[in-house]
DNA sequence: TTCCTAAGTTAGCACTAGCTAACAGATAGA
DNA sequence: TCTATCTGTTAGCTAGTGCTAACTTAGGAA
């Protein structure tokens, strides 16, 4: 069926909380996404389930391969967007809010030329 | 509670038939956008209940005042968007897709900063 | 008239994605 | 030890958005 944008939303989030603060629990995300403990629970359990991520016996959560992959594909969109979006002149938090939402319907396509503009249009 | 993408999506498309074929019926919007009558007939009450649409006695559909201001400015958005990617050397139908479903996410401040760029960057 | 088709509707289902309520287990402090 | 807090879980609810099945109604053709 392909993977939701919850879960590339839950995935993107664990990889920004691992360079951030190293270790990752159910908590951190509670604390970075504002949603509530359950949400996060329920959508943890989804994930170890579907393979996109692993738990130790501590709760310390884990990217498998293909969450990483999931994530940095996520990530990549989130940090180009963002950048682009404030050279525009767009504010940084009207730029990380929207890049937020739109990363996850940009086509690999549209993403590639978008990055060769932005690196062209960046170094006039 | 605000309008949702879905309701934003059906606005554009009455406006972009009533530009192309004049008068739209439930069944235009049907063949138009692939979804089944049935959806199409529930979403069209949840719109005129809203009072986004009205329909006469033969099922013909009228963008009210706003109705019309919200699938103006999805269509701006899709315009501008599709416009842009292109512009980018994203192939048309990529373009046009993604256009689809970033047009929802676009804040105003983003629209705007982003109709500037695409104005000079096309002049050059 | 009878029958077929087109257009529209209602009822009920499934899935995504969040929520609150309630509870379990571990840890730390009085 | 007793209690409070922190972390995590399960159960059940709600809302949004689409679907199929089954029906009505109007028009046109045989």
């Amino acid at each position: 069926m392909g993977i939701h944008k919850s879960a590339e939303d839950y995935l993107e989030a664990i990889l920004m909380l691992k360079e951030r603060i190293g270790q990752v629990r159910s908590i951190d995300i509670v604390n970075q996404m504002g949603y509530t403990k359950p949400s996060i629970s329920v959508a943890m359990k989804h994930l170890r389930e579907s393979g996109y991520i692993r738990m130790d016996t501590e709760g310390y959560i884990t990217l498998t391969e293909p969450g990483r992959a999931v994530a940095e594909r996520i990530y990549a969109r989130h940090r180009l967007l963002t950048k682009y979006l404030i050279s525009l002149g767009v504010s940084d938090e009207t730029a990380a809010a929207d890049a937020c939402k739109i990363e996850h319907d940009l086509s690999d396509e549209t993403f590639e030329k978008l990055k060769q503009h932005v690196a062209s249009f960046l170094n006039e």
